[in-house]
Formats: structure tokens, C-alpha cells, sequence
DNA sequence: GATATTATTGCACTAACTGCAAAGTTGCAA
DNA sequence: TTGCAACTTTGCAGTTAGTGCAATAATATC
């Protein structure tokens, strides 16, 4: 589901509908294709418009800029991940709700072009920008998910620090995956990152319970 | 010396660089003040270059895009963080180093028009997606600093979520101030945020134990 | 004061993006 | 089927950010 192409289709769905589906399933699909060949900035719209056979007015009825079409291929993973997070136990620790949500969101948006378009945001700039709006939003999407399990203004600090630690942690184990050639399984790599967070924040704990025994400040 | 407008000058400065330096202050104050008054998107490079005196070609012999302007006004607070960070004894464990670096950092990088600007970039989609982006660079300086005290693949990852953690907190933590108004001079609002951010890291390690006591896993 | 270096500028160009109005499609009801 | 309303697609003209280049002006150096 988290690929702009997909053209599900339903019963009440008219033949504009449809059209306006795979017309934009189209759009993305190409403009992908030209974007892997030739490089982000070395194709124009007009180009991804002419190879999609519609008019670039029209590009830009379906798509709101030219990383829009990269960032379609992305977008679905957000609503995964606060799926996954609705999907957990209420009474369940945030932090345990948290590595389970993000393991299996990220589990199940793998898909195949996925290091691909990885690769083409990491040597474009202007989608390395984009994706890190990117990062940003999932990090609201999944505040507000966390929010609604907590309560008063502290669980609400609480919620946005944990979201932000968690795509945080996502990204910079992602960079790390991606610096060490990507090797291992999605999964296997998340658990371990987690494991690795976790104990980071333990250390926040250490130092300050030091510091007490010590007599320092605070 | 977080202003594009400092003019600073010594003796085996020539004129050109005086000038070039004289300039660019001027166009990063005219751009602000054009940016401030009318807001970014209907302030165009011609209306800026006009009001600075320079042809709109110079504009961008000094500043690399429009955003960039603005972004010039926050950029000496990176090189100041790292700065912070290697004058702490070498000793210190790196939550304590962190904490006195970004505290000590963020106080002095405190200037008038700091909020005004602030508020210029949250008003602004453009500005915010620049803004991310400084972030990312941020943590990025952050993690190199801090991954000179560490050694091993380990220690580089700590060192990379030590950084993330620290300035997602920062940015979180000015959010939260943002939403309640700004209330306060920024150096006391700052340094109380901060607390909160650290106090509700530090909260995250506690719960391991009790996990741990009640034989939860890991 | 001659010459090398660097700064500034104008000009022409590309490419993203927008508004608008005209022309083409589709949906729906009589 | 026909006719009308709603929506889609398109072309066109325009704005703006940003770049390359070559001419000119200002400064540094000897």
C-alpha cells in the first residue's frame, strides 16, 4: 500500500475516479523510472509529463511539487505506523508500545524499490531536504498517536519526546544500515537499534544519580 | 557573533574583505527587515537586492538562496555547540558533557531578534524545511564532537543518538515553549525547558528497572 | 603606475510553479 | 437519447529563483 501506484479500486468508484488512479499511478511510475535513470535534477517535469503522456498543467494537478512524486512513495508508512500504535494493548508501557509499533510498520512497508529510492534521495539534495519534512511529520503523526494514551500536559512532553526519540533512532540506525553496505534483515536491525536506544536513555539515567551521590548540582 | 551583521575586523583585514563583509551584513538586514515586515514569500531577491544596493546577481554571490538569509542568522550555533562540547573535560561522561555543552551553547547563541525570526521561520513552509535541515546538520556537528570522546563502531553509534537526542529535545522542548507563548526571557525559558527535557529522558531509563523487576523482557 | 586579482554587474537562459479561461469528459436525470 | 452540471485536462502567459558567462570596475601588489 505504501506505493503511489497501487490502483486498489472499489465498487462505488467511478470510471473518473479510476482514471484520475492510474492516471497519477502512471505519473509516479515513470517520473520513478526517469528519476533512477537519469538522476533527480537532470529530469525536468516536462519530461516526466511528456513520458506519462499528460500535459505538465496536469502534472501539477496530481503531484503539489517534483519531490511530491518521490514523497508519494512514501506516504502510507505514516498511517501505518499510527495503525500500529492504536493497535497495542492500552495498558501497555509506552516504550514497549513504541518498539512494537515501529518494528512492525517498518517490517511491513518494505518494499521493492525501497533501497532504491533510498539511494536517490541520499544523492539528491533537494529530496534529502524533503525527507527530512518527512521525518518530521511522521514525528507528529506519531506524537499524536502516543498522545492519545496518556493524559495532562507532561504526557504530552512525554509523547512527542518518545516519538521523537523513535524516528530519531530510526533514522540515525537507518544512516548507520545504509553506511554499513545494508546488510541484515529489517527486523533483526530495528530490534537491535531499539536495544541500543533504550540503554542510551538508561545512561541519561546513571550520570544524574552520580551526580546526587557526589553532591553535585541538582 | 550569531548575526551576519557582525562586522568584526582586524588588523590584516584589507578593504575588500572589509567591504564584502560590510555587504553582506547589509543584505542580510535589509532582507530581514523586508522579511519581517511583509513576510518571506512576498519579499522577492529584486526587492532585497534593490533595498541592499547590490544587483540581484551579487545577491547571490553572497547568500545561496533566498533561505539562506535567513538561515545565516543561526549559523555560528553549531560551530559554538561543538566548541562548548570540546572544552569539557575529557573525563566527563557524555550525558553530563551534553547537557553543559548545549545549556551553555544555547544561552549565548540567545540575540534580540531571535524570537522575531523564530516566529518569521514557523510562519513560513519554506523556512521550516530549511530549518529541518539545520537540525540535521546540528546533530550532525553534535555527533562529530562527541564521537571524538568515544571509540569503537559502538561508540560512534552513542555518540550519533546521544546528538539526535539532544537536539530533538532541543527542538521539541522549543516547541513546547513556543506553544505556551513564549512567556519568559528566552536564556530563563531556556534553561527551564531544558530541565524538563532532561528530567523526562532521564524518566526513560527509570522504567527499564521496573521492566526489569516485574520480569518483563529485555 | 602597470599589472594581476577579485568584486560587481548586466544579460540571457532554464525550470519550477501559478492563474485563468477554453475545450474536452463524465455523471445524471428527464 | 439528449441536455445540463460538474469535473478534468490543457495551453498560454506570467512570475520568480537561480546559473553561466563575459564585460567592467575596484582593489592589491610590485
Amino acid at each position: 500500500m505504501s506505493d503511489p501506484r497501487s490502483v486498489g479500486m472499489n465498487a462505488t468508484e467511478g470510471l473518473r475516479e479510476r482514471k484520475r488512479r492510474l492516471t497519477r499511478a502512471r505519473i509516479a511510475e515513470v517520473a520513478m523510472e526517469l528519476f533512477l535513470k537519469r538522476g533527480f535534477d537532470a529530469t525536468t517535469v516536462d519530461d516526466i509529463a511528456a513520458s506519462a503522456d499528460v500535459s505538465k498543467r496536469s502534472f501539477f494537478d496530481y503531484f503539489p511539487t517534483k519531490e511530491g512524486v518521490v514523497a508519494a512513495w512514501q506516504d502510507d508508512f505514516g498511517t501505518a505506523l499510527a495503525a500500529a500504535v492504536r493497535a497495542r494493548p492500552r495498558a501497555e508501557p509506552l516504550a514497549r508500545v513504541l518498539e512494537e509499533a515501529m518494528t512492525s510498520a517498518i517490517v511491513g512497508a518494505a518494499h521493492p524499490r525501497a533501497i532504491a529510492i533510498d539511494q536517490l534521495i541520499c544523492d539528491t539534495p533537494a529530496l534529502s531536504a524533503r525527507d527530512h519534512l518527512k521525518y518530521a511529520e511522521l514525528e507528529e503523526t506519531l506524537g499524536g498517536a502516543l498522545a492519545e494514551r496518556v493524559s495532562g500536559d507532561a504526557g504530552q512532553l512525554r509523547a512527542q519526546l518518545l516519538a521523537m526519540i523513535a524516528i530519531g533512532g530510526f533514522r540515525v540506525g537507518s544512516a548507520a544500515w545504509r553506511a554499513q553496505g545494508r546488510t541484515g534483515t529489517t527486523e533483526a536491525r530495528t530490534r537491535n537499534l531499539f536495544g541500543a536506544v533504550w540503554a542510551e536513555l538508561r545512561g541519561f539515567g546513571g550520570p544524574a544519580d552520580e551526580r546526587d551521590k557526589r553532591g553535585e548540582r541538582r
